[in-house]
DNA sequence: GCCAACGTTGGC
DNA sequence: GCCAACGTTGGC
C-alpha cells in the first residue's frame, strides 16, 4: 500500500497504531480492499513521491472493508458528492502498525532483485496505490527490511 | 461505444 | 518541473 510520507508515513502509523486507509478513489484499488483483503493480511508500507521511494515497514489489515466516511464529509478533500449513503462508492480497511524496517527496501533495490521478478507494484507505469503481493515477495521484502523489534 | 482531451500519479 | 503511463470524462 502506497502513501506519500509527507501525507502519512510509517512513523505516523507507528504513532497512531491503526489508521483507516481513507481517500482511495480508484476502482481497482477499492476492489482489492473490498473484495480481496482479509483481517490479518500482511501489508508492505510503501513511501511514494519522496526522495527515496521504497518499502519502509509493515502493517496488517485490521478490519474488513467498510464505507469510507470521508466520501460523505463535505469538508473533506475526499468528499464525493456522487456517492450515496445506501450505496457507498468508496471503501477503506484499517491498517495496523506492524513494525518499521531498520533498512528501507528501496525501489531501486527491489527492481534489481531477481527474487522480486513479477511483483506487480514494480511494473513500469504502475500507478495503483494498492496492489496484491505474492506471499514469496512479501517474505523477501520483509527479510531485506529487517524489522525493528 | 469510440476516442480525444484532460487530469493524476509518481519516478526521475 | 518534466513526462510517461494510464484512468476518467464527455461529445458525438
Amino acid at each position: 500500500m502506497k502513501s506519500e510520507p509527507e501525507d502519512f508515513s510509517i512513523d505516523d502509523l507507528a504513532r497512531v497504531e491503526r489508521e483507516p486507509w481513507s481517500g482511495v478513489r480508484n476502482y481497482q484499488a477499492r476492489n482489492y480492499m473490498r473484495d480481496e483483503m482479509k483481517v490479518g493480511d500482511g501489508v508492505l508500507f510503501y513511501h511514494s513521491s519522496c526522495a527515496v521511494p521504497g518499502v519502509y515497514g509493515l502493517g496488517k489489515v485490521a478490519t474488513e472493508a467498510y464505507p469510507d466516511p470521508t466520501q460523505f464529509d463535505r469538508r473533506s478533500d475526499y468528499h464525493d458528492p456522487e456517492s450515496k449513503h445506501d450505496e457507498p462508492r468508496w471503501y477503506v480497511v484499517d491498517v495496523a502498525y506492524d513494525g518499521t524496517f531498520t533498512t528501507p527496501v528501496t525501489l531501486d533495490a527491489m527492481k534489481a532483485d531477481p527474487k522480486l521478478d513479477g511483483m506487480l507494484a514494480l511494473k513500469r507505469g504502475n500507478r495503483l496505490s494498492i496492489t496484491p503481493v505474492d506471499r514469496s515477495h512479501y517474505a523477501r521484502v520483509a527479510a531485506l527490511g529487517n524489522r525493528k523489534r
